[in-house]
DNA sequence: GCCATTACTTACATATTTGATAGTTCCCTA
DNA sequence: TAGGGAACTATCAAATATGTAAGTAATGGC
């Protein structure tokens, strides 16, 4: 989240990998939260304050964090409102919004998956 | 990857979305390079030194790590063969082969858009 | 004037992840 | 009998990610 020094094994690593899709897409999506606020998104555009109720759990700072970081990388349209006092509305990008079924699948998979482990556990 | 001390403020984060599946899911596939090891492991599967050249910039910490991590998860099946030198082999369960779809489509937008920025750029 | 509101930002402290490096084990081969 | 191979493990030191707490700005309502 924070700057990476050039040169570290981290971004040396990482540059390794610029040739990959896979590795590409994951790095804009491997985030915190990323995926969590993006799939909240779906439903529509919503301002700052709604995110932030949405996960109780995850502080304002990192919140902050995650949409700068989706917006950086294109998957987030912010909107600022002049007004007093300030409304910004997040919403997804074309981008981000072919995401969903993928999302949608992941979930499935891990409903599946989840309900499957449960089965197993309680015998 | 390192055991999580309980009632840090991450694992209590991570409490609280246990009810949700598409967390439940990024958890499982979230690390480092287990995205790319199971994409790797789809065209069959490996030995632990073979990943490890196919990953030259991947540390055999990490990779170890990760390894365990998916086999903990019920990603991978590890199976160990009792020769000197040790063989051993990495291979998909059922529960990782449902994800190639997944990994394919994620691959593809990667690649989509990878191109479309280039182009952006270059204008 | 004083407070509430909203969407942050800043500084500092922890927690977690990853890297670097060296060492282990056991047999087989030269 | 010294060395090599395979797949790790252990330890310590970075680096990165996240949390906490406090502060900011501007304006309308009291």
């Amino acid at each position: 989240m924070a700057a990476r020094k050039e040169n570290s094994t981290y971004s040396r690593n990482e540059k390794n990998l610029v040739e990959c899709d896979l590795t590409y897409a994951i790095n804009k999506i491997g985030g915190r939260w990323k995926l969590q606020i993006l799939s909240e998104l779906e439903s529509g555009k919503q301002r700052f304050g709604d995110l932030s109720k949405k996960f109780p759990f995850v502080t304002e700072r990192m919140l902050t964090l995650q949409l700068r970081a989706l917006e950086q990388d294109g998957l987030v349209k912010r909107t600022v409102y002049a007004e007093i006092p300030p409304r910004v509305e997040y919403a997804l990008t074309e981008m981000a919004i072919e995401l969903g079924p993928l999302l949608k699948q992941l979930s499935d998979w891990g409903s599946r998956h989840r309900h499957h482990i449960l089965k197993v556990a309680a015998m």
